[in-house]
DNA sequence: TTTATATTTGAGCATATGTTCAGATATTCT
DNA sequence: AGAATATCTGAACATATGCTCAAATATAAA
């Protein structure tokens, strides 16, 4: 029941299931964008940026405050979560107001959260 | 309207925005419990094996051939998942089937997927 | 135009992450 | 018990990440 014959030097128990799981798989294109979307979340502070943005928009400096940071720190998570297209800014003055561009990482952070207090 | 007598050096530009931001704000440990959920979707490799076990449930050597990496590389990923117990496992003999413990990751890799496919 | 403010950018650095290799466990079959 | 198989574990290493500092931009007010 082993073979051994594959691309890679593994075992494969079960090859139809190996079969049917590349068969099935998402693009690598989808899978990378999926991670960066899931990478986007996973730090805490980026994290904390977006559920304060859920409240109201925040300038740099008012979120480097909460977040207790520098405001550099800021604009380097918000530039990330920018090219994501997770958070918008509109400017007024020299301020520049950032909040989220829609509800998915609201949704996201939501389900999980409703999974984690079981 | 500047004020800089905060804990942090940073200016504040709103102060009453900060404030609500850290009244509404999730406990710390909360937010590391949502920051390691996220984490474990945001690597390809333990991405494609959630996506692969929504199929059918898969042994540590068919992953690793699904996967074209050592056997060992997908250990060390399973582990990080049963941790956050993301997969569960059932033992036939010497063989490990492991499987998703419940469909929230699928609800979430669902939800992000619709959202990047627009 | 000069000065001050709000934000961005790039470099540098410490830590985290993901992989492989080699060797340890655990289970099954003789 | 001894051999074979499936998985796990720890060390080592290369890369990625997130922060701060210093300096650059951009807008507004004097």
């Amino acid at each position: 029941m082993k073979k051994s014959e594959d691309l890679c030097q593994c075992r494969i128990i079960h090859e139809e299931r190996v079969a049917g799981a590349r068969q099935k798989a998402l693009e690598v294109h989808e899978i990378e964008e999926l991670s960066q979307l899931f990478k986007a979340l996973a730090d805490p502070t980026r994290l904390k940026i977006i559920l304060a943005l859920e409240q109201e928009e925040m300038c740099v400096c008012d979120l480097a405050a909460f977040l207790a940071v520098t405001e550099s720190a800021v604009s380097h998570q918000l530039r990330l979560l920018r090219q994501l297209h997770l958070v918008t800014n509109r400017r007024q003055g020299p301020i520049l107001y950032y909040r989220l561009t829609d509800c998915l990482v609201s949704r996201l952070a939501q389900l999980a959260l409703e999974h984690i207090r079981e």
